[in-house]
DNA sequence: CAGTGAGCGAGCTTCCGCTTGACTT
């Protein structure tokens, strides 16, 4: 018998399709990709760790060839795939049917090299139809879809990994940037921004309560009043208020109402007659929502369940592996024949005929980039089981989940809700003279349709279908009523609402941006990385999200515009179309294109993070404009610990719950004046200044006075609590050091440093094994310490080598434990253990090989370089060769000899850590911001003093020499080909 | 963003889209 091996993505759907095909076939599932790109250096082929472009798993020198790997979690299950295709006699691809399904059924195919014919196939629903109806129209893969893919994979590569670092140098380490989170990001800072930005105005209206002859009352607002000109004037209402000033728009020709204003004629209006001068009636019809997708069933599962995206696709996974609902991560509203007959059945079973639509309704309003591969998301099978049905077997979420994919779904094969809406304006006088006209509007639902099983936003259709009706009396034109009862409202007008879950997917969705598959991830990435949190429902963008979306906007504004994504669907739909390809797109997003004039056309990214490099100015980037706060000369910045304001001297952390929102002038002066954390814990007596508990980047410490810098500070001991800490413990901690005693002339001094308790006596220094030492040692104990060796007691002894791998005619090479993990060293090389080289499994020979690969020279100490040359030269010329130096360039009148290097002698030659000249350094001045650059500049160049510079860029000397030193540092580490 | 003293191994961080378990607490 034949044996065809047909391979879907899920395994769920697996199971599903196995039933409907029956004998002859196997069904198996790749569970998603199989292959990728390399995610980090453990996934990169030994062959190619030395290639430059093997971190982005891309060769951008050679067509963007790309180098994809299977990852180690899905090795066993491709190794089980291959051996299955081994034994069938035919193979069918059935991965989805768009561009990232075209692509596994390539990878596939590449990957498991079958022998015997292979044919593609695609289905949108898992029916037995339409799977047979697959089965007899068979195809090939198209090759130009999975350009397409590829062509999208790249091109996320080449954003995500390349800008990225450019956010590690400017803004904080471990940050993140990519075509979807950026924008999304931007989202939300630029709603936070309009936030900041928003002035708040108040306005005051009247909300009078009529009373007909027939005795029945009715709300009624009022929209005009006369002016002194005597001319009715309508009355300002939220819209006509400008959100920048808060003042009225210009030209919008309204009259503002003071308090005291609407009170006088809230008491003039009281008991007057009213005359109806307008009824208009118009009935209405509103039809049902179409059936869900991914992004609106995470919306409505917010909005009726109160349930995270990620609660809801967990939800919703289950409901799909058991067979209760379709496949969830859809964008497609297309419904199946089968399902359509399956509501439409259930609809006139439950609810009756009159509530079933007419016609079968066709929901085919596309969202933009759908590729719609599946159905809508809606209860499995040819006939729908009830919620009620299912009460026992479904529990909690699962249940109220299900309950509402069945009632949107059979909701959408359901008649049009049909009402009237009345509008009526009436009109009247106060006693105090104005002239008023006043509006009440009125909602009747006369057959409520779907709307009996579905109301959108809410949890209980019934209560929902009262509240959208807003009854009003049929009150005809002419009519006389009485303003019962008149009450002035005051109003203030509100800013933006934040961002939700549900509504920045449902913006992102809008603008084609992410995929249902990863919605929910994208607000996971956002929060991991620290752009947004959580505050009850809103996402608050941080202060980092405000730096680094600033620094994408000023210097890579291209690349997070809200069309960005949209623009290269349309570029991948010319790929997919074969109309366009892969390599020049890639060239021209990466590399630019040259034309005519030595223009560059394309988005140029490597240039461009080149040239921007040198241009972004990191502590510009940092600088974030809080409109509340200009004039004030409070700068908000995000600094390496987190976020922090200052003005002049002054500094102080801004807590981690404020919202960029929140900080307005009033609580940024609250803060500098009372320093974040900042606890008096009372005064002390011999001095009479203040003891102040204080959290600091290097843990928290209490200082003796309040003021900066302090007299003196003292770090807590790891027992001690911060808010709990006495005054009496705080004065302890403030005594020291302590003087031990006086040995050998030289007093003893104990100390609390960064590395620990220590004591010191002249120049010698030992540390103590514990803080509680500090108060107890005596003199005689202190000696007997110094009495030890250096690195003897007190200190934790060199740690014995985990293993030792002897070789002859060479040193040894000692596996040990170190800071950073397990480490190989031969005493002149170093190589730490990555991912996947286990310890324990360790050959002498593989020892051996990672340390002649990647072993790097340690840092050269000043004073040990002597003894350091004077060693073996192999190893040298093995470093120089792994990392080729740049020569220090004083050396043009050695050019003759720098011709035909020979390796051990120039390796010699060139110290591990010569000291680089200015001409070494000036090439690499682009990975300094404008400021370090000119500062440097001025003072290597111009051999000008950091005193006399700073004035002239605004900075202090205290900071100039700071920032010297900082760009120095990285200048040496740019050249050194850090 | 405070301030302290010596000596030891740097290398990794990061993207978007397809899919599920396998882990531990």
């Amino acid at each position: 018998m034949s044996n065809t091996l047909v391979i879907v993505e899920s395994p769920a759907k697996a199971r599903t399709i196995e039933k409907y095909l029956g004998k002859g076939y196997t069904v198996e599932s790749s569970i998603g990709h199989i292959r990728d790109l390399p995610k980090s250096a453990a996934d990169i082929p030994e062959k190619y760790k030395g290639q430059a472009w093997a971190r982005l798993g891309l060769d951008v020198e050679n067509d963007f060839q790309p180098l994809y790997v299977v990852s180690p979690e899905k090795r066993a299950h491709v190794a089980k795939l291959k051996k299955m295709a081994q034994s069938a006699d035919e193979i069918i691809l059935a991965t989805d049917d768009d561009r990232e399904g075209e692509s596994i059924a390539w990878h596939l195919y590449q990957e498991l090299k079958p022998k015997v014919p292979v044919r593609r196939m695609v289905f949108h629903e898992i029916t037995k139809e339409a799977i047979q109806a697959a089965i007899a129209a068979p195809r090939q893969i198209d090759t130009n879809l999975v350009e397409a893919q590829e062509a999208r994979r790249a091109l996320d590569r080449l954003y995500g990994y390349e800008v990225s670092p450019v956010l590690w140098k400017k803004v904080a380490p471990k940050l993140s940037a990519g075509r979807v989170q950026s924008v999304a990001t931007r989202m939300l800072v630029e709603r936070e921004r309009e936030r900041m930005r928003f002035v708040s105005a108040q306005w005051w209206d009247l909300l009078v309560t009529g009373r007909t002859g027939g005795d029945v009352t009715f709300p009624a607002r009022v929209t005009d009043v006369s002016g002194p000109d005597g001319k009715l004037q309508k009355l300002a209402a939220g819209r006509d208020f400008d959100p920048l000033t808060g003042r009225l728009k210009e030209g919008a020709g309204v009259r503002l109402l003071t308090e005291a204003e609407a009170r006088a004629l809230a008491t003039g209006l009281t008991g007057q007659p009213l005359t109806v001068t307008s009824a208009e009636e118009k009935p209405f019809t509103q039809r049902p929502y179409p059936p869900f997708i991914t992004s609106t069933l995470q919306q409505e599962g917010s909005r009726k369940l109160g349930f995270a995206a990620t609660r809801t696709m967990r939800a919703a996974q289950r409901l799909y592996e058991g067979g209760y609902i379709t496949y969830m991560r859809t964008d497609s509203t297309n419904l199946s024949s089968e399902a359509v007959g399956a509501a439409r059945t259930q609809v006139a079973q439950m609810y009756g005929q009159d509530y079933l639509s007419p016609q079968p309704r066709v929901y085919s309003k596309k969202a933009k980039n759908a590729q719609e591969a599946h159905e809508a998301i809606r209860p499995a099978g040819s006939s729908f089981r009830t919620p009620d049905a299912l009460r026992g077997e479904l529990s909690g979420d699962e249940w109220r989940l299900y309950d509402l994919i069945w009632k949107r779904t059979v909701a959408c094969q359901m008649a049009d809700a049909r009402g009237r809406s009345l509008r009526v304006r009436l009109a009247g006088k106060a006693t105090t003279g104005e002239d008023v006209q006043l509006s009440a509007s009125g909602r009747t639902i006369d057959f409520p349709g779907f709307l009996r099983a579905y109301v959108e936003g809410s949890d209980d259709p019934a209560a929902a279908l009262e509240d959208r009706e807003t009854p009003l009396p049929p009150l005809k034109e002419g009519e006389r009523v009485r303003a019962e009862a008149v009450k002035p409202e005051g109003h203030e007008t509100q800013p933006p609402a934040r961002y939700t879950e549900a509504s920045l997917v449902q913006s992102l969705e809008g603008a084609g941006i992410g995929r249902p598959s990863t919605y929910a991830s994208i607000l996971g990435t956002i929060q991991d990385r620290g752009y947004a949190a959580k505050k009850g429902q809103a996402l608050v963008p941080s202060w980092t999200a405000f730096a680094t979306s600033a620094l994408l906007e000023h210097h890579f504004g291209r690349l997070v515009d809200y069309d960005f994504t949209a623009k290269m669907e349309e570029d991948l739909d010319e790929i997919a179309g074969g109309r366009e390809h892969r390599v020049p797109y890639l060239r021209r997003f990466y590399l630019g294109e040259s034309v005519q004039g030595g223009a560059v056309e394309g988005m140029a990214l490597k240039p461009t993070i080149e040239r921007q490099m040198g241009e972004i100015d990191a502590r510009g980037i940092a600088t974030i404009r809080v409109p509340r706060l200009e004039g004030s000369g409070i700068e908000v910045r995000v600094g390496r610990y987190g976020p922090y304001m200052e003005r002049g001297e002054t500094k102080t952390n801004l807590p981690a719950d404020l919202a960029p929102d929140d900080l307005t002038l009033e609580a940024a002066e609250d803060l500098l004046a009372r320093p974040s954390g900042d606890r008096t814990l009372g005064t002390d007596e011999a001095t009479g200044q203040p003891v102040v508990a204080r959290a600091g980047r290097y843990g928290p410490y209490v200082t003796l006075g309040a003021e900066n810098p302090p007299i003196r500070t003292a770090s807590l001991f790891p027992g001690d609590d911060l808010n709990t800490l006495s005054l009496e413990r705080a004065l302890r901690l403030l005594s020291l050091p302590r003087l031990v005693g006086t040995s050998e002339g030289e007093e003893i001094w104990a100390f609390n440093g960064k590395y620990g308790p220590y004591l010191k006596r002249g120049g010698d220094s030992r540390s103590l094994t514990n803080h509680d030492q500090l108060f107890t040692v005596g003199l005689h104990e202190a000696e007997a310490i110094f009495m030890q060796p250096r690195f003897g007691r007190g200190r934790a002894a060199p740690a014995a080598p985990l293993r030792t791998f002897e070789f002859d005619g060479r040193a040894p090479i000692l596996l040990k434990s170190g800071r950073f993990g397990p480490y190989l060293t031969d005493g002149e090389r170093n190589a730490t253990l990555r991912k996947g080289e286990e310890e324990s499994s360790l050959s002498a020979e593989r020892a051996l090989e990672i340390l002649e690969e990647r072993g790097k020279e340690p840092k050269a100490k000043p004073g040990k370089s002597k003894s350091g040359a004077a060693k073996t030269s192999t190893a040298k010329a093995g470093a120089a060769k792994a990392t080729p130096r740049k020569t220090a360039s004083k050396a043009p009148a050695k050019a003759t000899a720098a011709k035909k290097p020979a390796p051990k002698t120039a390796a010699r030659a060139t110290p591990a850590k010569v000291a680089l000249t200015w001409a070494d350094l000036k090439p690499h001045v682009g990975v300094l911001s404008a400021q370090e650059r000119q500062l440097v500049t001025a003072t290597r160049e111009q051999g000008r003093k950091v005193e006399d510079v700073a004035p002239e860029l605004g900075l202090d000397v205290k900071k100039a020499k700071g920032m010297a030193l900082q760009a120095s540092k990285k200048l040496n580490q740019a050249a050194r080909g850090g």
